[in-house]
DNA sequence: TCACTCGTACGATAGTCATCGTAGTACGGC
DNA sequence: GCCGTACTACGATGACTATCGTACGAGTGA
């Protein structure tokens, strides 16, 4: 094949004028997947679904990442039997500046401050 | 009586060490209450619950309001028979800096987006 | 072709949630 | 004391959600 396929298979996602505030908060609003975005955000590269070793099984972790999906916070991808997971800044970004990095920020000091202890 | 108490009624709330991001991203996720809290903010001042049209029973919206508080996002207090709504601004913004003022633009940013219908 | 890995689809289940209606409590004014 | 207003508590209900297990599909490499 020419160039950028990643393979066949292609997944639904919204594009941006479809993303929705409450939906992305929704998406965020649930301990794991908030810890899926971090990482995302942390690693700044596309990173696959089994990179994540969730306390969950695989159907749980295909569930979570979808809603993460659906809700336009991440976008995915296949390449060969791994489907790759990035963030979404860009859209994000444009949609509602600044928020993403203020909910990351309030992540990293929950994150500190719990873990600490103090 | 002396002085401030507003009546003998005391509702629960989380003092701030015990309020958690996911809670909070939780609440905002629901479209009523993420429009209660952005009038809250706009008013800048106490507001009885009353003061809300919203599109619902007496019932759902003291639930709302009861999600709200226990999520750490408003401050209840009664005066007489009314019960008054106030953002814990600064709670929040000594938590989590800048993420309430990055929903409200968020919110705002949508409301006149979808509004506006460009 | 065969096996292996990664992820999906489906069905089930237990829990949470938004919603309502009704009945009840607390406060303020008459 | 009585009534009206503001809000609550309780029970019910339908919808959604997080979780799992099992069975399956798609791709990679031997």
């Amino acid at each position: 094949m020419t160039s950028t396929a990643a393979t066949s298979r292609d997944l639904p996602h919204p594009v941006r004028d479809e993303i929705r505030l409450e939906a992305v908060l929704h998406a965020l609003s649930e301990p794991l997947r908030l810890q899926i975005v971090r990482e995302l955000c942390a690693e700044a590269d596309e990173l696959a679904c089994s990179y994540f070793d969730l306390p969950v099984t695989k159907s749980t972790t295909t569930h979570h990442f979808r809603v993460l999906r659906e809700s336009g916070v991440i976008r995915q991808v296949y390449r060969g039997t791994a489907k790759m997971n990035a963030v979404r800044r860009d859209d994000l970004d444009e949609l509602f500046p600044g928020l993403l990095d203020s909910l990351l920020a309030a992540a990293d000091r929950q994150a500190a401050r719990l873990g600490a202890g103090g």
